[in-house]
DNA sequence: AGCACGCCGACT
DNA sequence: GTCGGCGTGCTC
C-alpha cells in the first residue's frame, strides 16, 4: 500500500501539527486513525503525539518528511469528541492543540517504551468481570489511595442485572429530592447551580443523581462494558479520601478510577486507562481529570465550583469548571456546579437563565443550624499575642466543655517579616519582591516565592543593632501564643509546612476527627471539606487585607472563604451542647457589609452587591479579559515589549490598558510587567486574539511572554 | 520547550 | 590546549 501520511500533534509550544509518513508493513491492512498515539522523530529526539488526521498528502516537502516509528494499537484510539475538546481549549486558550492534548496522558503513554502500558493493559484485560472492584473491599481502608492492582477493576455482574444503583441512600428532603430530579430528569446539555450551605446535601444530590443516569444507562441487553460514566471533579488531592470513601460506599457494585496529580506514575496509567475503556463508572479527581479520555461520560459534578484551584495557574491556564460546562455541551449532558458560595460568574448565569439553579435552603442534618458568626471590633478589644479578650475567653470555654476550636489564619510560618526597630531594616528577598518569612522553628528565614533561605540574622544587617523583631503573625507564632497561654490544651497546627510530609496532611486530619485536639490553628488547608463534629468555635484572626486589596475578586474570594471556614463548626456537635456553634471574627471594619452578609449567612445579598459593583465598574463577569504577560531581567524591557505590543493591531470593540508592573513585579530575580485586554464581547476578544497572537511571535521578542484568557490574579 | 551548534573566557 | 557560558536556530 501506498504509504500514508499522519498529521501529529507534538507536546511543543510551535503551533502547527507535524507530518510524517506511515509505511505498511507486508500484509498490514489497518489504517492508522485519527486519535491513535504516534511515537514520532522530532529533531534529535523521539516523541509520543496525537493523530490528529490521516490524509493522503502532505503539503510539507517530501525531503522533510520523515516516518512515523509506531501507532499505539494496543489501545482504543481517543474519540473524536475528545479531539475536539482539546482544540477548543487550544483555540479558546491561544496555545497548540499538542500542549493541551499530550501533558494529560500518562507519563507512561508519552515514552517510547511501552513496557509499563503493556503491563497495565494485561492487568486491565484479565481482570475478571465478577472480580469484586477496588471499592468494595476497600472501603474501610478509604483513607488509602488506591493501588494499581485496585484501579482497573470491571463492573460487577449485579450492576448489569438491573439491581438498584443506590444501595445505601438516605432519604432526600423535598428540595433535594427536587434537584435530583431536574438533573437525572435533564434532557440533552442542562448546566446546574446547585447552591446549598455546608451540611445542606450536595453530596447527597450528586451520587443520587449520579446513581439514578448510571442506572438508567444500563442498556437491557447488557455488554460486556456499560455504556455510563460520571465525572466528579474536587477541588484539592486533599479531599479525595474523603471522597473516595463517600463514593465507594455509596456504590459498592461500581468501579472508581482517581485521576490527581498524586499518583504514582503506575497508578495513573492503570485509572487513566479504566476511564478510557470504559471500565470504570465514577471518575474523581482534581482539575486535571476535565481532559481524561471518557467515552461514555453522562454527568459531570463540579463540587465547590467557585473554588480557584480549578483554575491552572501555569502552563495551560485553563478553567477546568468551563471546560467541564463545554464537555457537558458538547455532549448534552447535564453538569451541575455545586457551591455554597457560587463564582459570581455562574450566579450571573443564573440570574441570566443560562444555568438553572437548584437551591438548597435547609440544613440536611436533622436539628442543625447555622453557627452564628459574629464580629470582634478590635479598636474596642485589642488583641494580645494576635488574640483578643472576646476569642481568648470563647477559647477557655471550649476547654472547659471539652470541645474542639479551629482558629483560622490565612499565614503559615512564625511571621510575615522580621525588621530592625532602630533603623527601619526589613527582611527583603534579595531575589523578589516580598519579605522573607520568618520560620522560628527551622530557624530560617524563608522567601514562600522563590527557593531562597538564610538563617536569621543575630544583628540588624545594616546598623548593627540586637533589637530585630518579627512583625505580625503566622501560624506558627499564633500556636506558640496558645500554648503559653493555654499550656495543658492540644494543640495542632495544619498548613503547608506542618503536612509537607505524604500522608500527613490525613494523619493530622485524622488526629483533629479522633478528638485528639482541642485547639487547631491553620490555614486555607483547613477550610475546605472537613466536617468536625466535635467543633463548636471558629475564630478567624486577620481576615481585613482582603478587603482593602487591588484585586477586585479579593472580597469574593474572603466571602467564600469565610463561609467554608464558618462550615468546618460542627454539625453533632451543637445539637448536643444545646446551643450553635460559633464564629468569631476578628476585625478592624465590623462595619464592612461584607461581614453583614456574612452574619446574615446571606450569600445572595453579598452576590448582588459585587455584581452591582461589578457591573458599575465594567469588570467580569460583565466583560471579558486576556492578560499578556511579560518577563524580563529588568522591568523596563518587559514592560517595551507589552507596549509594542498593545501598537501593533487596530482594534475595535477592545480596550488595550496600559502595561503596568504586576503586583509581585520580582520573583526569583525575574521581574514582570501585564497588559490587560478588554471587551465586551467575547467573539470580539477572540477575534482580536487570533489576528494578534501570530503578529507578537514575528516580532521576536527578546522577552519571555505569555498570554492567559479569563485571568483570575490581576 | 528541548536540543543542537557556535563562538569567546578561565581552568588543568 | 579543553570545559562551559548562554545566544540563536530548528524541529514534519
Amino acid at each position: 500500500m501506498e504509504p500514508c501520511i499522519l498529521k501529529v500533534a507534538l507536546d511543543t509550544p510551535l503551533d502547527s501539527c507535524f507530518d510524517y509518513r506511515w509505511q505498511f508493513a507486508d500484509g498490514e491492512a489497518c489504517l492508522p486513525q485519527a486519535g491513535q498515539l504516534a511515537i514520532v522523530p522530532f529533531g534529535r529526539r523521539e516523541v509520543v503525539g496525537v493523530i490528529v488526521a490521516v490524509a493522503g498528502h502532505s503539503e510539507v516537502p517530501p525531503e522533510k518528511l520523515k516516518d512515523a516509528l509506531a501507532v499505539h494499537v494496543q489501545i482504543p484510539p481517543l474519540s473524536r469528541a475528545w479531539l475536539d475538546l482539546c482544540q477548543f481549549a487550544a483555540d479558546y486558550y491561544h496555545r497548540p492543540l499538542g500542549e493541551v492534548a499530550v501533558p494529560g496522558l500518562p507519563k507512561n503513554l508519552r515514552t517510547t517504551k511501552t513496557t509499563a502500558l503493556d503491563k497495565a493493559l494485561k492487568k486491565l484485560h484479565k481482570a475478571d468481570p465478577a472480580s469484586v472492584p477496588l471499592r468494595a473491599a476497600r472501603a474501610s481502608k478509604a483513607q488509602t489511595v488506591a493501588t494499581v492492582e485496585d484501579a482497573p477493576a470491571t463492573s460487577a455482574p449485579n450492576a448489569l442485572e438491573g439491581a438498584p444503583a443506590v444501595p445505601l441512600a438516605p432519604p432526600l428532603n423535598p428540595a433535594q429530592e427536587q434537584a435530583v430530579a431536574a438533573i437525572a430528569g435533564a434532557a440533552g446539555f442542562a448546566p446546574f447551580l446547585l447552591f446549598g450551605v455546608t451540611g445542606s446535601g450536595k453530596t447527597e444530590v450528586y451520587l443520587q443523581a449520579a446513581a439514578r443516569i448510571l442506572a438508567r444507562a444500563q442498556p437491557p441487553e447488557p455488554p460486556e462494558i456499560p455504556h455510563a460514566q460520571v465525572l466528579i471533579l474536587v477541588p484539592e488531592i486533599n479531599l479525595t479520601p474523603q471522597w473516595l470513601a463517600n463514593v465507594q460506599a455509596r456504590f459498592p457494585h461500581l468501579s472508581i478510577a482517581l485521576l490527581h496529580s498524586g499518583l504514582a506514575e503506575g497508578e495513573r496509567l492503570a485509572h487513566w486507562l479504566a476511564a478510557h475503556h470504559g471500565r470504570a463508572q465514577i471518575v474523581l479527581g482534581t482539575r486535571l481529570a476535565i481532559l481524561a479520555s471518557l467515552p461514555h461520560l453522562k454527568m459531570i459534578v463540579v463540587d465547590e465550583e467557585h473554588d480557584p484551584s480549578y483554575k491552572q495557574q501555569e502552563g495551560l491556564r485553563y478553567s477546568a469548571r468551563d471546560l467541564a460546562v463545554w464537555r457537558a455541551h458538547q455532549l448534552a449532558i447535564p453538569v451541575v456546579l455545586g457551591s455554597a458560595t457560587p463564582s459570581l460568574e455562574s450566579w450571573q448565569h443564573v440570574q441570566s437563565g443560562r444555568y438553572q439553579k437548584l437551591e438548597l435552603r435547609e440544613r440536611a442534618v436533622p436539628d442543625a443550624v447555622l453557627p452564628r458568626v459574629r464580629l470582634i471590633d478590635m479598636e474596642r478589644d485589642k488583641p494580645t499575642d494576635g488574640l483578643t479578650s472576646t476569642l481568648v475567653k470563647a477559647l477557655k470555654l471550649r476547654l472547659e466543655r471539652g470541645e474542639q476550636s479551629l482558629l483560622f489564619l490565612n499565614r503559615r510560618g512564625y511571621a510575615p517579616v522580621i525588621s530592625c526597630e532602630s533603623c527601619g531594616w526589613v527582611s527583603n528577598c534579595p531575589h523578589c519582591s516580598a519579605f522573607m518569612v520568618l520560620h522560628k522553628l527551622d530557624r530560617r528565614l524563608r522567601c514562600h516565592h522563590c527557593s531562597c533561605e538564610m538563617r536569621i540574622p543575630r544583628h540588624c544587617p545594616t546598623c548593627g543593632n540586637v533589637d530585630v523583631q518579627p512583625l505580625g503573625r503566622g501560624t506558627q507564632r499564633v500556636e506558640e501564643g496558645l500554648q503559653q497561654m493555654f499550656p495543658t490544651a492540644r494543640i495542632l497546627r495544619i498548613d503547608a509546612d506542618s503536612t509537607r510530609l505524604k500522608g500527613s496532611a490525613q494523619a493530622a486530619f485524622g488526629a483533629v476527627h479522633q478528638g485528639e485536639v482541642d485547639i487547631l490553628v491553620g490555614t486555607q488547608m483547613v477550610a475546605k471539606g472537613h466536617d468536625f463534629q466535635n467543633l463548636t468555635l471558629v475564630g478567624v484572626l486577620n481576615p481585613d487585607t482582603a478587603l482593602f486589596s487591588q484585586d477586585y475578586r479579593a472580597a469574593e474570594r474572603l466571602f467564600a472563604q469565610l463561609m467554608q471556614v464558618a462550615g468546618r463548626a460542627g454539625r453533632q456537635a451543637q445539637k448536643a451542647a444545646g446551643s450553635p456553634s460559633e464564629v468569631w471574627i476578628q476585625t478592624r471594619y465590623p462595619q464592612h457589609p461584607l461581614y453583614g452578609a456574612l452574619m446574615a449567612h446571606d450569600y445572595e445579598r453579598f452576590a448582588l452587591g459585587q455584581l452591582e459593583e461589578r457591573g458599575q465598574a465594567a469588570l467580569p463577569p460583565f466583560i471579558y479579559q486576556a492578560l499578556l504577560r511579560a518577563e524580563a531581567r529588568e522591568l523596563p524591557m518587559a514592560l517595551e515589549f507589552l507596549h509594542a505590543s498593545s501598537q501593533i493591531l487596530e482594534h475595535q470593540a477592545i480596550t488595550i490598558h496600559d502595561p503596568i508592573p504586576m503586583a509581585m513585579t520580582r520573583v526569583a530575580n525575574v521581574e514582570r510587567g501585564q497588559l490587560l485586554i478588554e471587551s465586551g464581547s467575547r467573539p470580539a476578544l477572540q477575534a482580536f486574539l487570533n489576528a494578534w497572537l501570530p503578529l507578537l511571535r514575528e516580532i521576536k521578542p527578546r522577552v519571555k511572554w505569555s498570554l492567559e484568557v479569563d485571568p483570575v490574579d490581576i
